[in-house]
DNA sequence: GTTGCGCCTTAGAATCATTCCAATTCGTTG
DNA sequence: CAACGAATTGGAATGATTCTAAGGCGCAAC
């Protein structure tokens, strides 16, 4: 039975980095970084433990917190945070704002050009050493596609 | 019409904007106003409570969240969120930007030339329309002055 | 192939900020 | 002064997250 590729290694080498922090691959790291990827609707823990929970129904909520801050410390995922709702969590690693949407809560990326992200640095008053900086939208989409 | 101003009328007109809401002017909302416009370095709730109870014995860590919130319903305060922890509230209206010193937890304002909000808007995709742009920076301050 | 050892997971308790609730107080107005 | 609604209060409730203690599991050494 072992011609069936079950788990396929992860397409974005999960093992890997994890072994580079000195962590295991687990079933519950590796199902938990799928749903991200597959689904980046940027979820919050609840609702990745809702996902997850069909395909190895015996994970805890726990574990879920757990892995998302793993996935974290690895860079492989950001956290995102609006006021004080739930943290949210998003694979897409290249810069880019987050446009909340009042009305529906829905999370959308926002692309924008690297140079902007250095403008906003250089207005920095000496001494401030910024390591990330956010930028958030907040107001209504109108997106005909939803 | 008495001569004495025992409550000198709020230096910014606390009272009126109030009133232009409909809502009253009271001792603890004013005390919560002042204490944010005495000392600017984003207090939470609790810090907040804090200060204004040596003034207002009797006053509740409810009545200071629900102060808050009036001040910030009625625009003259900003509240503000770094991660998951507690809402700070900041009495600087002009548009401006955060910078969270990961090493001490303060917070600092920075003024950011009007021009480069609009340049953020302008990346927004069409049918996104933004009615608040939050900039957050985050990393070590090493203001000599402090 | 059994035994350790340490990393992971788990369930449930604990924490923390905030909100809710019901009862009281306060200012105004009638 | 009586009544009404707005504001305040203390305490209970909520919700997300973290902590804790108790197993499990995989892998290396024997």
């Amino acid at each position: 039975m072992s011609t069936h590729a079950q788990h396929a290694p992860h397409p974005t080498g999960l093992a890997q980095k994890l072994a580079d922090s000195g962590l295991r691959s687990t079933p519950q790291r590796e199902l938990v970084y799928d749903v991200l990827l597959t689904k980046r609707d940027h979820p919050t823990a609840d609702e990745v433990f809702a996902r997850v929970k069909p395909e190895l129904p015996g994970i805890s909520l726990a574990t879920v917190y757990n892995c998302l801050e793993t996935l974290v410390q690895c860079d492989l995922v950001r956290a995102v945070n609006f006021e004080r709702g739930p943290t949210r969590y998003c694979p897409n690693l290249c810069p880019h704002a987050h446009f909340h949407d009042e009305a529906t809560g829905q999370t959308h990326d926002i692309d924008l050009p690297p140079v902007l992200f250095a403008k906003l640095r250089a207005e920095l008053p000496a001494g401030f050493d910024a390591n990330a900086v956010e930028i958030t939208f907040r107001g209504k989409a109108k997106t005909s596609s939803n």
